[in-house]
DNA sequence: TTTCAATATACCTTGACAAGTATATTCCAC
DNA sequence: GTGGAATATACTTGTCAAGGTATATTGAAA
């Protein structure tokens, strides 16, 4: 008897590694079924019904070539775990932008003779839901690249 | 015996709803255990359990409170989701830029919906993630707000 | 020390899922 | 049409994780 499998939700869909290699596969460009068996190696079944799953769930979408499929990306499940993952970004910028300050007060300390523009804490207000820890080009000094929010 | 579990990944990690449930409750402050399980209705146990697994994850830490345990969340493991979901960023913000473009050039649209061709196939497809990209709104771009690459 | 409150863990059962193998389907070339 | 390449699916099996229940641990208060 088949039952209607319940949704799973993106985070259960990319919870399997073979998955998540396939998406980043597919992030290059689109790829055939073989393409995609070849490259990372997995026998045949197990590659299509890791995409059945993502197909499934929205993640990828097919168009026939002879007896080619080829796959590709589809940008919605991406745009729901990013959904999810904003609630926790203002917390973890926070986090950078205290390790920031921390890194450049040392650079500060090995290159006194610059004085990063940035000075003095900004008003560290909320700003809710866009990205706080973005920051201006200052100092083009130091060697340690600036630290990527995202 | 007790043998070493592997390290598994942030996204099996965050598969299962109910951490998932936790996090977002700590997303806004810390918390007790029992303050977890009476906010979210799961058996103390249940509770005690899936918190293991998210401090072994890195996911939160805990201070002793008397014999409370007070629980907050730490930030790399998400900054490490970021980090994988970087990859197909741009991808979706093309997406995004080209259907704001469609958006604002005309709003009139037509309907993309694939439909499953294969009749005995089991109808389980349920497209949850359509609603925010369809049309029904017809406001003008005057009203509808300008859309959020993240 | 005894007792209670809060939390952690051990043990067990159950269910889901991923891989392997075999087979079915689809499409092209001939 | 037949045969073969590319892909999908059915079926089985083993593994593992999540929850339930009972119990252990910890700390505080009486």
């Amino acid at each position: 008897m088949e039952y209607i499998k319940s949704v799973e939700s993106v985070f259960e869909i990319i919870a399997e590694p073979n998955r998540r290699a396939i998406l980043s596969l597919l992030a290059s460009s689109q790829q055939s079924v073989g393409e995609i068996e070849r490259q990372l190696r997995m026998t045949q079944p197990t590659v299509s019904k890791h995409l059945r799953v993502l197909r499934d769930a929205g993640f990828v979408e097919s168009t026939v070539d002879a007896q080619r499929r080829l796959y590709r990306l589809k940008p919605e499940p991406f745009q729901q775990m990013d959904t999810w993952l904003a609630q926790f970004r203002r917390f973890w910028s926070a986090h950078l932008d205290a390790l920031e300050r921390h890194l450049n007060r040392m650079d500060q300390d090995q290159d006194r003779m610059n004085q990063p523009p940035r000075g003095s804490a900004p008003p560290k207000k909320s700003a809710p839901t866009k990205n706080a820890a973005k920051k201006k080009e200052t100092s083009k000094k130091t060697t340690r690249p600036k630290l990527q929010t995202r």
